[in-house]
DNA sequence: TGGTACATGTACCACGTGGTACAGATCGTG
DNA sequence: CACGATCTGTACCACGTGGTACATGTACCA
């Protein structure tokens, strides 16, 4: 028998629901990774009975952050939605301008960090990765295809503007250089949009390359 | 007076060396979150002690561990100027065709990983931060100025080059799907060889856009 | 008034942590 | 051989951890 827990259906819940709030965004300032359960509750001024009381455990709590987040991002897409946009470059244009907010900072910050223990098979985060890109992908690809793309071509360039768009909130987050982001950003809907107005580019669905010649685990890489 | 600690200078170390070496290919698996100097010793077959007599701490340990993997990143990175390129396309898929490599995937977590803690403020990580970005662009900016653009197209190309793979990486992690992935590359690099027979692209330096609207903090965007 | 369900505070536990003290190994060089 | 320096193992320490037991507070309904 689990000490004590709360009611077994969660009402309204106002106090498990505020107390996630404050977590969450301590949890943005501070990063996920080495804070315990005491030293959060005594940062949002609880004590760590009480996030143990609510949550169950530690994890039991991560788990609810994480699903908060991916929350968060799906209204975030519902938004991006619901926007009449003219053209992908000119949404595309209008996401960046958002998500370059230096307010939003944490929030990435926080985001990515999630995700890389996800990566690393930490359990509580693992919830994040299921539609990290497929969620995206979708959507982007039909406003592609709505655009003019065929869909193969609409279907790759969606998901070289997600991976371009993390890619360099990550760049921005590491160097802060705010304008030289923006310029690649401008770079690639420029190339974009350039290419619509061009004839339709043929997708060839990957040609089996020669394998890679194996790679001594001394050469990396990128990465 | 820290305990004992080894010779001041370090001649070749070759037991200190070995010791990393080991440490490295634990982490690699691993992860470098969690992990505790315990853990790590047994796993690679000796005593806590051992790791703290070698590396003065935990973090001192870490830190050696991110050097080596930046030296790493050194390494295949002058192996790439080394190699005689065609076009700045074929560049780019010989470097992608590395990087996706399932071998390299271990590394390419643990790089994220340190990445992220770096973003979130840990000391240890911090100098992975110096060169993540800027060390790549300087060269990558260099041939694509070689191969024909404009000195600001150049750069811009190079950035978003590096954001891109390094997104589609993080991509082909959560999801494991190569041929998407793969493709998505493959149409970056198509847009960049169309791009250098047309015209050259203007780019004015980033116009000044009105500010974004404020953006409630539930409205999180793509991360 | 009493009772009952939810919420919270205090004190505790066993455990794993990073780090240290200290006693031996091991080994090259006089 | 012996001496010193470089290593390594054992035992320990104080501390912070996640989690639990249990008593108490608070509010609402009978």
């Amino acid at each position: 028998m689990p000490s004590q827990g709360p009611p077994s259906d969660s009402p309204p819940d106002s106090a498990r629901q505020r107390l996630l709030v404050d977590v969450i965004a301590h949890l943005t300032a501070h990063g996920i990774g080495d804070v315990s359960l005491r030293q959060l509750a005594t940062a949002i001024g609880t004590s760590h009975r009480m996030l143990i009381y609510h949550f169950g455990s530690r994890d039991g709590l991560l788990v609810e952050v994480v699903r908060a987040m991916e929350e968060q991002q799906r209204a975030a897409f519902a938004e991006m939605r619901r926007v009449p946009a003219t053209s992908a470059a000119e949404l595309g244009r209008r996401m960046w301008r958002q998500l370059r907010q230096p307010e939003l900072a944490p929030f990435e910050r926080l985001f990515f960090e999630i995700y890389t223990q996800a990566l690393q098979g930490r359990a509580y985060a693992q919830p994040l990765l299921d539609g990290v890109v497929d969620d995206w992908l979708g959507p982007m690809t039909d406003f592609l295809t709505q655009d003019g793309l065929e869909p193969a071509a609409a279907r790759a360039q969606a998901r070289l503007s997600l991976a371009a768009t993390r890619g360099l909130l990550l760049d921005l987050l590491a160097t802060g250089d705010q304008e030289g982001v923006d310029q690649a950003m401008e770079h690639m809907l420029t190339l974009f949009s350039h290419i619509t107005r061009i004839t339709h580019i043929t997708h060839p669905a990957t040609p089996r390359e020669p394998p890679a010649p194996p790679v001594s685990p001394h050469v990396d890489g990128v990465s």
